[in-house]
DNA sequence: TTCTTGTCACCTAGGTGTTAATAT
DNA sequence: ATATTAACACCTAGGTGACAAGAA
């Protein structure tokens, strides 16, 4: 069995409709896929792997006129909706590729005595990326998956392959691809729960996210109170 | 059969007298042990590993009286000799530790294909070291060694360990442990050669070691064109 | 006197969202 | 109008020798 680490974490960017950015070069996940592993045979190798299938056929937009535009800064804007408008049917699928994590192959006792983090693991729009990075469609939704491998030693495992892997899937950990952020509370709860994106944080520099415990209290309402929203009207 | 990369950085150190600091916390070796490997069966496994044997039974220290004092700093002295006397028979020896290279086992194929790089090896002179470091007596000299363990697939793989392993030796990469630098041209060469001493270089921040070839111009005698050694006259 | 330790400024290396410019 | 890109300041994380103080 497995068990997802940081749950809280991802189901309060669940709860806003999480958004994960891609790049050419490609773009790490926050939070970080982590999972704890239970019930493995400590002398067998396994393989672990993530890989992403999408969530339905759609490809998404924003919302028309909800922009806002930044006073004195004709051409940008700064405050996207929170809701997702349906584009259309979906982009050609991306090609389909796997992530190990890079300590593959190794034994279950190793696996299981500590924390899994697939933090190597990096997300591209880049179509012809040559990294082995992730390759998504932005503005598509996507589940992240993943596999845990039995690596057979009998002769004729190819046989065995059905039976030799076991699949799990958070939909907590759902997410949209994007180049830009779209939601801006989704950008706050990055900077907030980051660590590297610490320089953009304008509230009490204090002890998050060292003391920050499930059940307590939630992060969006604590950072709306420190936070001065982009709050004066759009003069489009 | 066994490459040693950067072999013309170890020369150059190896001609000077080698040092490699350690400290409790544990310290990296510079130059890096690195190799490339040939002739591995490309389809099986192999372990990877270093460790440091004595290079002697001698314990050495520095000869007296050669020590300059920097002026206007009572107690300090900046300038040691590049020689080195034999203080008497080596301390008691250390716990023999081993440092797996954090990618064994890989496929042999694996291990070719790149160069392998020993950079997660920490050298500490703490004897009740916990993080796996390797630990060595200060004022000794050791030689590196470098084994590659053949995996063996059969059921009764422990009466073939003699012939399932080779040791690689390379004599340039000798050194002497030390807590701190004595001889000034080592430091040199480390500020010179090593990136993340940049910070201490005061000749051109030119393209060093982007245009450093064998061959090429000396070290030292590049570095002491540019420098000003401490010059004046000891005040003992 | 000789050697060791802990702290420090200054680097390398690379992960953040911001921002302005550009693409579609 | 909407989406993507590249450069950037500002972080995390950790590897350097210098330096001052302490230990033996």
């Amino acid at each position: 069995s497995v068990q997802l680490e940081m749950k809280a974490l991802w189901d309060e960017f669940n709860q806003l409709g999480t958004e994960m950015i891609v790049t050419k070069a490609g773009r790490r996940m926050f939070p970080t896929f982590q999972v704890k592993i239970f019930g493995m045979d400590p002398m067998a190798d396994y393989m672990l792997l993530m890989d992403f299938v999408p969530v339905d056929d759609k490809r998404y937009r924003q919302p028309p006129g909800l922009w806002l535009r930044v006073p004195f800064s004709p051409g940008r804007y700064a405050f996207h909706s929170s809701s997702w408008l349906v584009a259309g049917k979906a982009d050609p699928a991306t090609p389909g590729r796997v992530h190990y994590h890079p300590d593959s192959p190794a034994k279950g006792a190793q696996w299981m005595k500590q924390i899994v983090s697939f933090d190597k693991l990096k997300l591209t729009n880049n179509l012809l990326d040559d990294n082995g990075h992730i390759i998504l469609n932005s503005m598509h939704r996507y589940q992240p998956r993943f596999h845990v491998v039995y690596v057979d030693p009998r002769k004729d495992s190819e046989k065995y392959a059905e039976e030799n892997f076991k699949t799990f899937v958070f939909e907590e950990t759902r997410f949209t691809a994007v180049t830009a952020y779209q939601n801006h509370r989704i950008t706050q709860l990055k900077i907030a729960s980051n660590p590297f994106a610490k320089g953009f944080r304008d509230c009490d520099p204090e002890d998050w996210p060292r003391n920050h415990r499930p059940g307590a209290l939630p992060l969006m309402s604590a950072f709306a109170r420190s936070r001065n929203p982009v709050s004066s009207p759009a003069h489009q």
